[in-house]
DNA sequence: TTGAGTATCCCGTGTTTACCGGATGGGATA
DNA sequence: TATCCCATCCGGTAAACACGGGATACTCAA
């Protein structure tokens, strides 16, 4: 029998600390190893060298004092090799996205049966990620939004797409025309059909706009 | 007692598609409305008048013609209402995020219990996405390495910042200065110390640089 | 208190842009 | 065939830019 996955509970509300620890002693391969109602007091745990590095780490969001999110940062710096899951009353969309961004690998919401908390513990253990399907739909429409694929279709012409990427990366218009062995006045030419066709009328706008319909993220 | 869930399969496999509809067929809320050997099929038959729009539609991603990906978009046309699951074989990232891109609600690999299969078609019905673990996983690390958190801290200054905004937004030097209320000298200085900051010489780089750090997608 | 960092201001010069006029040939499409 | 779009080319001008040199004042932390 291998050693059982070691979890460490970070929530303030005892009741359902209680749901959660009841849920895991059921299971043989996971183990809570301690559990704490701040993020400070947890974090100063792990900081002490006799502390062993839990694998998981279950992170309530609203937490008094610092907050689960603040604190998700100093988790990952003082135990950097445990997994983070986010235990959240609600799907906040701000919060949901700012977790993951700060390497949560699991974003459950307490309104799941805890069996999910269980079965996330293990997928999140084996290198997988668990996301409650309230919070998947909005990452995946979160992720549509942010990449309108319908926009790509500005009507740049392939040359003009490529002359753009590289007035992006600093070259000026001489240097383009070095660089793609045409007039510089060709070029001149090309940028200004940029400019109309994206409703600019300089070089950094047309940079920004281009990067706001998403046309260098084609393919 | 409702009207079943109506399920479109479209999965060249055979011996799949048994599969699934074994394990559907044990489901009382959820029906097999039809299935398809290619998505060129599936589509002739939404677009005639009479067939009633499914629910959900499984689609695979590998399928002799024009395969699954390119057929999302047409699938999403005919049938606005409906809910799409990608079945596939792979956690090929470029599939899943353009699937992800096209509008998919889900998106699970073959090699899951079919029971998953009828838990996601529950849970995407009713509003929610589902994503296998290593599917999750991927989305959760591309976020993370879309949006560097920490590197939005390059040191510009919130002036320095705010300026390179109103540059992207195509703001000539001497409007910005109206705007904020300055002299034009004190925009070119800003202007100078951010290119010094991004390592850059011109402005149509510097919001390039500015966007491909994520300077603009705070908070 | 000293220094580092930020924000503000000014001048001057050469370079680069933005936009105006126009032109040619080639390829797709109707 | 005629038409449209694309890519290529040219010259001229006023405006905007990049960058070099300074300068003053404020805050904040060492």
């Amino acid at each position: 029998m291998k050693t059982p996955i070691q979890v460490m509970l970070v929530e303030d509300n005892k009741d359902y600390r209680e749901v959660v620890n009841l849920a895991i002693e059921e299971e043989e391969d996971i183990e809570i190893l301690d559990q704490y109602g701040t993020a400070e007091i947890a974090l100063r745990s792990l900081q002490s060298l006799s502390a062993p590095c839990p694998d998981i780490i279950l992170l309530d969001l609203r937490l008094p004092g610092m907050g689960g999110l603040d604190s998700v940062r100093y988790f990952r710096e003082y135990a950097p090799k445990a997994k983070i899951i986010i235990l959240s009353q609600s799907d906040q969309e701000a919060d949901v996205l700012r977790a993951i961004l700060l390497g949560a690998s699991g974003y459950l919401l307490k309104s799941a049966r805890v069996q999910e908390i269980v079965d996330g513990i293990r997928l999140v253990h084996s290198g997988g990620a668990t996301l409650d399907p309230n919070v998947a739909k909005f990452l995946l429409q979160n992720l549509q939004s942010r990449l309108p694929k319908e926009h790509l279709d500005i009507g740049l012409s392939d040359r003009e797409l490529e002359i753009l990427k590289l007035l992006s990366e600093g070259l000026v218009k001489k240097q383009i025309a070095e660089r793609l062995k045409i007039g510089y006045t060709t070029v001149d030419t090309h940028v200004g059909h940029i400019y109309e066709k994206l409703h600019v009328n300089n070089a950094p706008s047309a940079v920004g706009k281009a990067y706001k319909l998403g046309l260098f993220t084609k393919n």
